[in-house]
DNA sequence: AACTCGGGGCA
DNA sequence: TGCCCAGAGTT
């Protein structure tokens, strides 16, 4: 696998965004801090059932104070149908904590510090820098990851590089909107099983489909 | 690099 | 029933 030529970046990024218009966050959330939450909760989890679990939680608790009211078996109990709520709990809880302690109970917005949040890795904070403070990030999670490695946006075995990658590739303008539509194509049609291939307009210049035909 | 956490939706 | 889902921490 190798990567693409730049002209052939552009025009990945143009057909993706033809085929996606509206691709953007699809979490429910008001605050930043709603928002760190939703994304904590989303791991291994569908959007969907975040959103469902977050709309009754946001109505009692949306701010570190609120959540400090709660035991963490409470929590658990409220955020256990989106999974691993043991850890979530924690993470959440551990995150209030430090946010009213350190950070008179806002959400920082650099990565570094975002990074030192229980519960918060590499991922959540560029979603959080992204969506809720209008920073230009990439966030790689499992669609991002797989979907820019088979087309040749990226290519590197784990997250981090394929992340230094995207950034290389990727003018930085565009990476919040690139990591939008990369996630879409990887629900949509570049599925980790049983991909859509005859759907999708890359075909020409992907990595993956000319190794599979 | 491998392992663990995990309930719910869907085939 | 088996497989999979907008990851992170520990060993």
């Amino acid at each position: 696998m190798k990567t693409l030529k730049k002209q052939e970046i552009r025009e990945v990024i143009d057909e993706l965004e033809k085929l996606y218009p509206n691709a953007e966050c699809e979490l429910n959330f008001t605050t930043p801090f709603e928002l760190l939450v939703a994304t904590i909760l989303s791991a291994q989890c569908t959007d969907k059932r975040v959103n469902i679990v977050t709309e009754k939680l946001f109505k009692d608790y949306n701010t570190p104070e609120d959540f400090l009211k709660l035991k963490e078996g409470e929590l658990e109990l409220l955020i256990k149908s989106t999974g691993f709520y043991r850890n979530k709990s924690k993470s959440i809880l551990g995150t209030s904590r430090i946010l009213v302690d350190k950070y008179n109970s806002q959400v920082p917005d650099t990565r570094e510090e975002l990074m030192k949040l229980p519960g918060v890795g590499r991922k959540t904070a560029n979603v959080v820098m992204s969506n809720a403070f209008g920073k230009e990030a990439i966030a790689v999670d499992t669609h991002v990851f797989r979907v820019s490695n088979r087309i040749g946006l990226a290519n590197s075995s784990n997250v981090d590089k394929t992340e230094e990658d995207l950034m290389k590739n990727i003018p930085e303008n565009e990476w919040s909107k690139a990591h939008h539509l990369l996630i879409f194509h990887g629900r949509r049609i570049c599925k980790a099983r049983n991909p859509q291939c005859e759907l999708c307009p890359l075909r020409g210049v992907c990595f993956y489909y000319k190794k599979t035909v």
